[in-house]
RNA sequence: GCAUCUUUAGCUCAGCUGGUAGAGCAACUGACUCUUAAUCAGUGGGUCCGGGGUUCGAGUCCCCGAAGAUGUACCA
């Protein structure tokens, strides 16, 4: 394989010799761009009338050349023209700088646009200048126009190949150069809608000596200067709070979360997050919030209201449906959890075979049920309220219920999108439950939280009622961009090293 | 982690019940001044994912391993 390799590189090399023996520079400084290409086609008829020169410069994509004369399409990120290359027009010199380019390299044409004989717009081209070798032929990949829409032929599909070399898919592939302009697009909607809302954006430490805000393992570093160990972060939510309790009244973030856990179509261990809180808010608002946010980012960047979604079709508009997941669990498998019995609960689980952790009460095992019954059938945008307070360390108690918490998750075709809650602010409250996590660590759940002292004082300087959100950004846009895999989202998902 | 499937030329793929590899595109050489999946003629290119085994003989059968996809478990 190495040694055909190195033959096609060997090839090109060589070419790349000629090239330099010629005088000819392959990796010039200079670029000179007038237009770009996008823009050559806004009013053809005028640029053709008008007949102005331009110089354009992009990738060369395709080559067809015969003898004295050739044609070749050249890519920039805004479209592709074909050019027309003639050797009485360009002079003999300059065709030998044509004959010496292969597709993959970059040039600059210059010259002004005309229609060919058969009716393709085309700059035809007064001179041709080198700006970037190719030394390794890119992957054949050719287009047919039939009636309007790219055929494609022998597309790059290879779907390992496109996640290890991205720069390839995104060159060969426009139709997944497009995810990643959408994802941009989305993200940038997310930052007007919270803007409009007077919420500023803040940034918070990924190193820290201490790690919190979620359920999850940790990858741990080294400082080298301070001879100490950090956490990347699995959440954003103490430091946030901690603003809050600084007196921002609306900040978010939106950034890398690192969780040390297994890989599938929904989980990567590096993944975006958008964390945002509200002073004077709570639930109600949250969900006010999440509800107008997505369907703000569906019709104003997407344009779109019905997304297709892991063999769904999801509709975003309308009311979203809201219930408890007591009442879900008791739709989906008739058993009514309300009375919290724990030895009722735990004998439902056995008879449906869900294995309970070490330590688990009635509220973990409530949310095993709920995941083991309910949860696939939640397609359609549904709000799961009144989560149990043993599984929610940084809810606040949902008022006349002990058992429960003042929390939302947001479920679309069974995959959670958001989470959110009434802040606890009450410092003792907080420290109890903190130390019910410690306990469960001991008991060897390697993902319950740390009791995290810097936040708790913090938290006893006082900090407002308010509403908290996270929305896992990634698998908001696998939605919007209908796709069923986190890596076709993430730029350069995580692999195993070759 | 477990199960199933996949891995053959730079890319996309063929290769039936075992007889030491094929196509198209890409590449290279030549022809060609209106092509556009350009065309025509010719050429080169493969440790068949890796390692063992069975066999006179393995891309093909068996075992072990690697990577990937899907499902499942875990991850609120």
């Amino acid at each position: 394989m190495d040694s055909n390799v190195n033959q096609l590189l060997k090839l090109r090399r060589e070419k790349l010799q000629r090239i330099v023996e010629a005088g000819i520079n392959p990796y010039p400084v200079k670029s000179h761009r007038t237009r770009q290409i996008g823009e050559l086609f806004h009013d053809k008829e005028r640029w053709i009338a008008s007949e102005e020169q331009f110089s354009v410069c992009g990738r060369l994509v395709a080559m067809r050349r015969q003898g004295k004369l050739g044609f070749g399409n050249l890519e920039d990120i805004s479209g592709k023209i074909q050019i027309y290359v003639a050797q009485n027009l360009i002079g003999e010199e300059n065709y030998e700088v044509f004959k010496l380019c292969d597709t993959g390299d970059f040039i600059q044409v210059d010259g002004a646009v005309f229609n060919t004989q058969a009716g393709e717009y085309s700059i035809k081209a007064e001179h041709i200048t080198m700006l970037s070798k190719n030394l390794r032929p890119l992957p054949a990949v050719k287009e047919k126009i039939v009636d309007g829409k790219a055929v494609r032929y022998d597309e790059f599909a290879d779907i390992e190949l496109r996640y290890r070399k991205r720069y390839l898919d995104l060159l060969l592939n426009p139709g997944h150069r497009q995810v990643f302009i959408q994802r941009s697009a989305i993200i940038k909607g997310i930052r007007k809608f919270l803007d409009s809302r007077e919420f500023i954006e803040v940034e918070t430490p990924i190193l820290q000596p201490l790690y919190g805000g979620a359920n999850a393992r940790p990858f741990i570093t080294h400082h080298n200067t301070l001879d100490t160990d950090l956490y990347l972060r699995i959440a954003l939510e103490l430091y946030l709070k901690r603003l809050i309790v600084g007196g921002f009244e609306r900040v978010f973030e939106i950034g890398k979360n690192f969780r040390n856990e297994g890989m599938d179509r929904f989980h990567n261990p590096e993944f975006s997050m958008l964390e945002l809180y509200q002073a004077f808010s709570d639930l109600s608002g949250m969900m006010e919030l999440t509800e107008s946010c997505f369907k703000y980012l569906a019709k104003e960047v997407i344009g779109q209201d019905v997304f297709h979604f892991q063999g769904h079709e999801v509709n975003l508009t309308g009311e979203w449906k809201k219930a408890s997941m007591i009442e879900l669990v008791k739709e989906y498998s008739g058993f009514d959890a309300s009375d919290f019995d724990e030895e009722r609960i735990a004998a439902e689980c056995n008879k449906r075979k869900i294995e309970i952790p070490k330590g688990a009460g009635a509220g973990k095992m409530i949310s095993l049920l709920f995941e083991a019954c309910a949860e696939e059938h939640l397609i359609q945008p549904t709000f799961v309220t009144d989560f149990p307070k043993e599984i929610s360390p940084l809810a606040k108690e949902k008022p006349g219920n002990p058992n429960l918490t003042d929390r939302f998750e947001l479920l679309i075709a069974g995959c959670e999108f958001a989470n959110a809650f009434s802040e606890l602010n009450d410092p003792l409250d907080q420290r109890m439950r903190f130390e019910a996590q410690a306990r469960l660590k001991e008991l060897g759940d390697e993902e319950a939280n740390v009791v995290d002292e810097d936040f708790l004082e913090a938290l006893e300087y006082g900090m407002p009622p308010m509403g908290g959100l996270g929305i896992g950004i990634d698998r908001l846009i696998m939605l919007l961009t209908e796709n069923n895999s986190i890596k076709e989202v993430i730029l350069f998902p995580q692999m195993k090293p070759e």
